[in-house]
DNA sequence: TCTATGACTCCGG
DNA sequence: CCCGGAGCCATAG
């Protein structure tokens, strides 16, 4: 619930929607940003996820860009973990891109 | 307080 | 879709 989360910490609001992205799916910064009602604020989602190596239960190897590029792989122990992670759970990743990302686009507002 | 930075996104060509 | 440039804004130093 949002609602009960610290809106104190800007990270750890973003880090709620990341925990709530459904196994198999994967969403975009900038839908995370809006969802938080910061859609100007991407990058900020980025950045929050950056510091999310110190939470466990933050899967964001499920964030990518918008065009379901795997920005931030590099950013992972291993060099190609977040892809092993993304084809864990049937998802596709060529190039460090996602394969048909809108059919495995989700989106926090629809919390399917 | 000010400046730099970034796992982004939008816009025009 | 690719490329270059501009905007955004929270955090770090």
């Amino acid at each position: 619930m949002i609602e009960t989360i610290d809106k104190t910490n800007f990270f750890e609001r973003v880090y709620d929607v990341v925990r709530q992205i459904p196994h198999g799916r994967v969403t975009s910064y900038g839908a995370i940003a809006k969802y938080l009602g910061a859609a100007r604020s991407a990058r900020m989602v980025g950045w929050a996820m950056n510091a999310s190596h110190t939470m466990e239960d933050v899967p964001a190897h499920r964030v990518v860009n918008r065009k379901g590029l795997l920005t931030g792989k590099f950013h992972f122990d291993g060099t190609n973990l977040m892809q092993q992670l993304l084809e864990n759970e049937g998802i596709k990743v060529v190039e460090n891109q996602i394969v048909d990302f809108e059919k495995y686009f989700w989106e926090p507002t629809k919390r399917d």
